[in-house]
DNA sequence: GTTTGTGAAACGATTCACAGCT
DNA sequence: AGCTGTGAATCGTTTCACAAAC
């Protein structure tokens, strides 16, 4: 396949949850004009990100909601469920393992680590926190295809290691670092003190 | 000021991390390829992201780490504190607000809010949650210049404009929806569902 | 008449390459 | 000699504009 911008994938993600919205209100059609106007974008761009992936529409209709909405989970792969762990039991880890956002789009959180003795054992929505140590192993009998890394900056390369040693191919990590992966895994960070700078600077320079 | 691209604030926010902990190390200069290395980038980028705000190294020699930190914290708008309001004292709520990169990075958390009767008056972190239906006066008495979203996304669009009305400048938001506001402010938008999206795209198509 | 799909044009960001300073 | 600062070249993304399909 060609290579796809970033910046276009997540266009898709934000064009099937207004997909979805639009199935809920019972619309069948919707033309690329529509679409962009509630992204924020331009019918052009919409068509040209559908562009990559084939042609989904109907030339003076537009698009079927419904059809629109499958190809697209085809195409960012929800249309299958992800194992994925937790490492980091801290506040925000804790809270993701609740968050019901994983489940919804395909993600089973099947465990949660942490190194911190204290928090070993603790059961947050159904799961006990389990001790990081354990982690090389039950990656072999497991094998979730993702990991989230909530640890403190510090701790974050070395977690990662041990993940990728054990097979994660995708990781989604809060870390403040930029981790070292092999070409074959897929990093996602979302790093909040980079939000709150770029923040700081749109407010600064006006 | 010249419009400066996204991606390089991304970037000297990264720099500035990496500067610190140079300064952390005693190290007293550093150069744009070394620079460039730690963060995954090219010493002709780090020389460019600079050069939109001036020429701060000595041909030959480098940057002096102090000097070029502070005049990164200038640019960021790091060198001054502001107030900030988060509304939503969900799990993730409760968790940002104990947060100690906030206050670390200049950030007070100044209040929380929620519409959830049950939750008004819990404390978290020294701070009482307080009904949504106080936003409105609190922001003419407070002043806040920046407000953190984890509503949600039925309700962000609603108390974005009680925020915006209230003249708040800068909106973190952690609901799943795009925001609409006027241009005078900011709106940074971090989507869990759009990285996971993003995740299982990269690993759909491999 | 309306809206798609897509090459071509325009725009914006990154990389190159080198003159100029230390 | 070493490294910065920057105009020029390259690369990638967005926008334009129109023929083709309904």
């Amino acid at each position: 396949m060609r290579k796809i911008p970033e910046s276009t994938v997540r266009r898709l993600s934000l064009y099937l949850r207004f997909l979805e919205e639009f199935e809920g209100q019972g619309i069948a059609t919707v033309s690329s004009g529509e679409l962009a106007a509630r992204g924020g974008t331009t019918s052009a761009q919409v068509r040209k990100d559908f562009s990559f992936f084939g042609s989904f529409g109907k030339r003076g209709l537009g698009y079927t909601v419904q059809e629109l909405a499958g190809r697209l989970r085809e195409i960012l792969g929800l249309d299958r469920r992800y194992k994925a762990v937790v490492v980091g039991a801290g506040k925000i880890g804790s809270a993701l393992v609740q968050y019901r956002g994983f489940r919804l789009r395909g993600f089973d959180v099947v465990a949660i680590y942490d190194r911190d003795r204290t928090k070993v054992g603790i059961e947050w929505d159904g799961l006990v926190t389990r001790d990081i140590a354990c982690l090389p192993q039950d990656l072999q009998t497991s094998r979730p295809e993702i990991a989230i890394i909530v640890t403190p900056g510090e701790a974050a390369q070395q977690v990662t290691d041990v993940l990728v040693a054990g097979g994660v191919l995708g990781i989604l990590n809060f870390a403040p670092v930029q981790l070292v992966v092999p070409d074959h895994v897929s990093v996602k960070t979302v790093n909040l003190a980079l939000e709150l700078e770029a923040l700081s600077f749109a407010l600064t320079n006006r």
